[in-house]
DNA sequence: CGACTAAATATGACAGTGTCAAGATTGATT
DNA sequence: AATCAATCTTGACACTGTCATATTTAGTCG
């Protein structure tokens, strides 16, 4: 068993879960350009080479953190479709609302999770896409359950994967306008997303 | 002395120009992480500080080459717009079409022209913002007569405004998951597309 | 309990980055 | 012909990620 040490000063004990957490609050506060190993294992406490053994590299650690993102996300969205109270309708709207405060309320994190940094040619860890590909499938599945209630506008040949793929690259591309600053009107973002749940909707 | 064969200039002649079309063939090459203030200059021939008389720092570079790739897209998005043979709705598939694709070809360059890098924190210039505003409103106006030809699934209080921003949401949330190897089918973008500008479609 | 091994941490080093300060060279203007 | 501002170079600095190597400790086994 573990336990936590207090004063034990060379071995740390928990490194690698102190290292996620307080990369985490880095990340939060001046975003991942903030974000340098050498500041991390200072703030830490620790020596500059200390984090490699528990991460391969920066990407490694920067995959931990999308990681736990990821199931948040996840955890978010099955909550949310599992209410028993709201309707379908109801339901569908809240997932693109709160899929894009999500991204608003933890843009860095969100910028880290769908970023280019991780995913690119073979960057991401298995662990990452442990995490990941359910949530996106969970994604898939929520779809495929409005489609069958002929929530969604739509004619032809109905696809659960194209149209829960068009609904992401919606709700994503708002996020990522948004967080981006390219969008700079934050405090329209309900509307916006309003809109688009009524451009989705069957009428 | 220091004499470079061939012709050995001192004063390159025409290096703001030159430093964009090979930041620009870089990018293309390696992408945004390959390319680097010293790279650049090694590759034109000239010292690691020149281009710090034609360009601010490394951000004002990035911009310079974000502004022609906006001026790009937004001529793209004019001819298409003003093409007379198709239908407005056959114009409405190309524009969605059009748009993921430009981005299918230039990742790199769409990345930088939409990443964080270049719009976070008062980081455009002037100029880059002089290049992009023009394009963003043009989507709005596409949008607006869509939207007058009841092209548009929708209910209630029209907003060219807000429509445009959910279909550029679209767009671009589909462009970023395919080059930020997220979506890893990009053979199936075209269907993606298609299967956008049907679910958006009134019908 | 002591010895040994493997895990965890530290130190030093290296190549790479953006960028500033100060000096060198040049083309154009006076 | 002399001057001057624009242009380019060299040197330097503080960062970064990461490797090789040495040091310390924890856990295990005899």
């Amino acid at each position: 068993m573990k336990n936590i040490p207090e004063k034990s000063k060379y071995h740390h004990g928990d490194l690698r879960t102190t290292l996620l957490t307080v990369a985490g609050e880095m990340l939060k506060e001046g975003g991942i350009e903030e974000l340098s190993l050498r500041k991390l294992a200072a703030r830490v406490g620790v020596s500059r080479t200390a984090p490699y053994h528990h991460f391969k590299d920066k990407n490694a650690l920067l995959c931990g953190i999308a990681e736990s993102g990821f199931r948040q996300l996840h955890q978010m969205n099955k909550r949310s479709f599992n209410d028993e109270g709201p309707s379908t309708k109801e339901k569908f709207s809240s997932f693109i609302h709160e899929y894009v405060n999500f991204a608003k309320a933890n843009p860095d994190l969100y910028e880290l999770m769908f970023g280019r940094t991780i995913w690119k040619q073979e960057n991401s860890t298995s662990e990452l896409r442990d995490a990941a590909y359910p949530c996106f499938q969970y994604q898939v599945a929520m779809t495929r359950e409005w489609q069958q209630l002929k929530l969604l506008n739509h004619s032809g040949e109905e696809s659960a994967l194209r149209a829960s793929q068009v609904l992401w690259g919606t709700v994503h591309g708002i996020a990522k306008l948004l967080i981006d600053g390219i969008y700079t009107d934050v405090a329209h973002v309900e509307e916006i997303c309003d809109y688009a749940v009524d451009m989705f909707l069957v009428h």
